[in-house]
RNA sequence: GGGUCGUUAGCUCAGUCGGUAGAGCAGCUGGCUUUUAACCAGUUGGUCGGUGGUUCGAGCCCACCACGACCCA
């Protein structure tokens, strides 16, 4: 018995130790991982198909079903026991009596294991407390669980092993399954949204020789076979445009982008984004799309538009709010004379005075922008789309035809959080060209989150980008909202962790 | 990067003034044919995150390190 199946002994105790011996009993006997059982059933099929119907009408009820599970709680009492079976589609209780499985078949119920992978089969019935319940004709241990479950009454809390081990986290807080479910169901919505809109879903690379389309530092990986550094995408931008420039004059893409920042509740160094573009569209067309969209996304996921965030109510049936970063600058800062926002110096002294950066080569507009992320951006928790955003902070969208300062761009914050960020796109060469120079002189100045020039994407302009918007839509923090998910790492099933040791 | 808190049995947690390491659940043995945190009796299980230090003696005090949570940048 001890011989060949014994892995080394690297993380054992008694209970792991007990839980081999059984396995050990089952390799010997034949049957420790066998792969022949069919269900035909789930849980929630049978409890929306006789959890209504009388226990006296269920009592004449001999069609046999096969269900199969995890053993998640188990009551013996002499000879006859309950247990719950947890499947994909929730859990349903199973009766196990001596008299009707035989002595060991019983025995093996008796020695199974909260954790166990159980087939059976049976008919359904009520028990005398009206609970819809398995009585059981066969049963089988069809996977051996070596390790102990999380206690039954406390679970797992532990937000370290949660994410670490999401699967034990999936095992045993039902909720968690649910908030990834409202994920799938968030992200199907938004593609089935968009295909009804003409638009095509795309994939660009990830692996790019110039990273572009943010400012984000990125990471750096290597090429063998090119010899030489390629860097994982900190945004699909730059290649999406290049295909509305091809003729995809509606395109979008729902994937992975990589930046290179610390961890955070806010912030997984690979988060999901969607990006679309539409051509003959600007800035105000993305906005009331984005509107719709956010709008009935909630409606899909959560069957209505108001909701619950961190313990705030949200209203998303009702208009969102739609200001200039100067009026919302100006609206949390009452005191604040207009006036200031014009003047360099005396905006740099009010944003080093809120706890800003100021910095001598920031301009007016990078200085506002310090002024609305210290003064506003946590505060805007209604749906809010703040617009004019400065040029110098915008290197992609395009001027104002009116006011060269500023571009026709918003972002939407919800719960004081950046959530999307859209503009009409910048589809001059020539400026897209005087542009990208500037970006490159503030990272040889120093700032490492500064654009590299696209000098592909230059050419992919002068062949001419039809007038376009674009925006891009954080997955993840949209997702946090929907799920009244506190950490971004509620909503990724695995969270970026330091190496355990 | 800085601050605060945390790390004790498989899980959830206690641990007094520095003086032999505790509970519940889980596990094991026995009893129990409608339980549902089943119950009753008995019982196994510990490198107290790691490394040093102080002390006659450290889970507890000190230093450093690792990992995590929260807040700040």
């Amino acid at each position: 018995m001890t011989e060949q199946h014994q892995p080394p002994q690297l993380d054992e105790n008694h209970i792991i130790a007990t839980r081999r011996e059984k396995l050990e009993r089952m390799r010997a006997e034949g049957g420790a991982y066998p792969n022949d059982f069919r269900r035909d059933t789930l849980a929630e099929f049978l409890h929306g198909s006789y959890g209504e119907a009388e226990a006296a009408v269920l009592e004449g009820e001999t069609t046999m079903f096969a269900l199969a599970g995890r053993l998640m709680a188990k009551r013996v009492m002499g000879k006859a026991s309950f247990g719950q079976l947890q499947d994909m589609s929730g859990r349903i209780q199973i009766f196990v009596q001596q008299n009707a499985v035989g002595e060991a078949v019983y025995d093996q119920f008796k020695h199974a294991d909260v954790g166990d992978v159980l087939g059976v089969t049976g008919t359904v019935f009520k028990t005398k407390t009206g609970e819809l319940s398995v009585k059981v004709a066969t049963l089988r241990v069809l996977v051996k669980g070596l390790r102990p479950l999380p206690e039954k009454w406390a679970g797992l809390t532990d937000t370290e092993v949660r994410y670490r081990q999401r699967y034990l986290d999936l095992i045993v807080n039902p909720e968690v399954r649910a908030t990834f479910e409202k994920r799938g169901k968030a992200v199907r919505f938004i593609r089935n949204f968009l295909d009804t809109l003409g638009f095509v879903e795309v994939e660009t690379p990830m692996l790019q020789p110039i990273p572009g389309g943010a400012t984000a530092r990125p990471f750096v990986t290597h090429y063998n076979a090119l010899g030489r550094d390629f860097y994982m995408r900190i945004a699909p931008e730059l290649y999406l445009k290049r295909l509305v420039v091809g003729g995809f004059e509606k395109v979008y893409e729902i994937n992975r982008n990589f930046r290179n920042e610390g961890l955070s509740t806010r912030h997984n160094p690979e988060f999901t984004m969607l990006e679309f573009y539409q051509a003959y569209a600007d800035y105000q067309d993305a906005m009331d799309l984005v509107e719709t969209l956010v709008r009935d996304v909630a409606i899909t996921v959560n069957g209505a538009g108001q909701l619950s965030y961190q313990g705030r109510d949200y209203d998303l049936d009702k208009p969102f709010n739609r200001w200039t970063m100067k009026e919302a600058v100006l609206r949390y800062n009452p005191g604040l004379d207009p006036a200031v926002l014009e003047d360099r110096e005396q905006l740099a002294a009010f944003v080093k005075s809120v706890g800003g950066d100021a910095k001598p080569s920031y301009g007016l507009g990078k200085l506002l922008t310090e002024a609305f992320e210290q003064t506003a951006e946590e505060q805007l928790l209604d749906p809010t789309f703040i617009t004019e955003y400065p040029t110098e902070v915008s290197p992609l969208a395009r001027c104002n035809d009116a006011n060269p300062e500023i571009t026709d761009r918003f972002e939407l914050f919800i719960g004081g959080r950046e959530t999307a960020n859209g503009f009409s796109e910048l589809n001059d060469p020539d400026d897209q060209a005087a542009r990208f120079h500037a970006q490159v002189a503030a990272k040889h100045a120093g700032d490492d989150e500064a654009m590299v020039f696209d000098a592909d994407y230059i050419r992919a302009l002068e062949y001419g980008l039809p007038p376009a918007a674009g925006v891009g839509l954080g997955i993840d923090r949209l997702v946090m909202f929907l799920t009244d998910s506190p950490s971004i790492r509620d909503v990724l099933l695995f969270p970026q962790m330091r190496p355990e040791v």
